[in-house]
DNA sequence: ACCGGCCTGTGATTCGCGTCACACTCGCAT
DNA sequence: ATGCGAGTGTGACGCGAATCACAGGCCGGT
């Protein structure tokens, strides 16, 4: 089956190749088959909200190709992105579980086949099942894990350029692409959301990526980043 | 039974008359009686440190009486203070459930009681009572939910005072003050601890509660402030 | 009553970076 | 080609707040 947006669907959780490196989809057969019955598997066009922060929680959001963008905003309009997600991952988990409402907004940012589940048969399928419930708690775990990292980050740099080597590092660390000489990084971002990711204004990133250049630390390959120097940009995250 | 810390001790969670107003110890029976056999109860004196960031989690701590201040903290030395956490709250759960290393440090800042269980223990009992487990899954996406706004006032407030106001506004509305004509806040931390919760400098925060105090929106009895201009408080907290 | 430590208050100076303003380069659609 | 819009690069300017430095309070110990 072809999608509305040029993918192909996976049609059964049961038969995802991509099962086992997930974190959440590696649940054992019945439950998986549980879980089959109640997910609803939808395919979004880029940009689409998949929920706004603040809402009532509908339900959580399985994300099996593509990434989403979330983000927290002020009333002014202000907006910071907390994080990009990416397959396996799942949206709305602490919400539909506390019934608090969304604390992010979820938005795609390429195309994405995502499996939904309402509210009511996501806590049935958790209470009639130990396994899947300490699963959830280990999400959770996992996500509060990130954010308290994020928090770490945010509150403990002085500048705007510790903010933004330690971005690219985690960025490099994601692929094993840290380990090689010269990693490289795609720029899926542009720097207007780089910044909202740190907490600093769109020029500071354009100049500071302009002087990592000049000081031979980065370089720029059409989209993609390589970080010529890791020693000095780690110097720079840790430092001051 | 007297502590050494001049506290009593609460010797059974059986019969703990703070019971219901707790979110975690609020068990059926069976699993009170099964938790019951695997905590050790502790009293500890004002600065004991729990836990420290990046350390294996031990198990998770339970605070029975008491305030615990959690912190994280960089190679550089300088801190951050994410949350106070008071009587009834569950400390290290993610880490516990998650096995990653602790990702705050935890110190009391008066002298606390505490109930301790070690981390096999704890999973033993989470995956022995789906109830248990789901209940830990609403602590930790309360957790979450928590540290979500953390980011959120950090991340999107460009200067020091609204912050401030932030937290001034979340500490009066803890014990239903906010809803008075004047609440009143008791300070329980420094100026420095302050800035620390704020992400700013001793001296900023000292200059702006001089400046609010001129402005009459608020005022010091001794070490309880007294918020004169909630409004004029909220209008800060929120605009710019 | 005295001292020594923490805490608070306040001025002077410096600097990072947010903001405004505008030019320049890419795609992409017509 | 052309022209438009989104994204990038760069200078000038000013404000907020970090930092340094020091002067008073407050408090608990001997």
């Amino acid at each position: 089956m072809i999608s509305p947006y040029g993918m192909e669907i996976v049609e059964s959780c049961l038969t995802c190749k991509l099962r086992s490196d997930r974190i959440f989809c590696d649940l054992p057969a019945p439950a998986l088959q549980a879980f089959e019955e109640i997910k609803y598997t939808t395919a979004y066009p880029e940009g689409a909200v998949l929920f706004v922060e603040h809402q009532e929680p509908r339900g959580i959001f399985l994300i099996c190709r593509g990434s989403v963008k979330l983000s927290v905003s002020a009333p002014n309009g202000k907006t910071m992105i907390v994080k990009i997600a990416e397959a396996g991952e799942v949206l709305g988990l602490s919400a539909t579980v506390s019934g608090k409402p969304y604390e992010v907004t979820a938005a795609t940012i390429d195309p994405c086949q995502i499996n939904f589940v309402k509210r009511e048969d996501f806590l049935r399928f958790l209470k009639n099942d130990v396994t899947v419930c300490f699963k959830v708690a280990e999400q959770l775990s996992e996500k509060y894990h990130n954010v308290c990292n994020e928090v770490r980050s945010l509150g403990l740099s002085h500048s705007a350029a510790e903010k933004l080597a330690k971005l690219l590092l985690e960025w490099s660390s994601k692929n094993g692409e840290s380990l090689k000489a010269e990693p490289r990084v795609k720029l899926r971002l542009t720097h207007e959301e780089i910044a909202q990711m740190i907490g600093t204004s769109r020029e500071t990133v354009t100049r500071l990526l302009a002087d990592l250049k000049k000081h031979q630390i980065l370089n720029t390959r059409g989209s993609t980043l390589v970080i010529r120097n890791q020693a000095a940009l780690k110097e720079l995250a840790n430092h001051n």
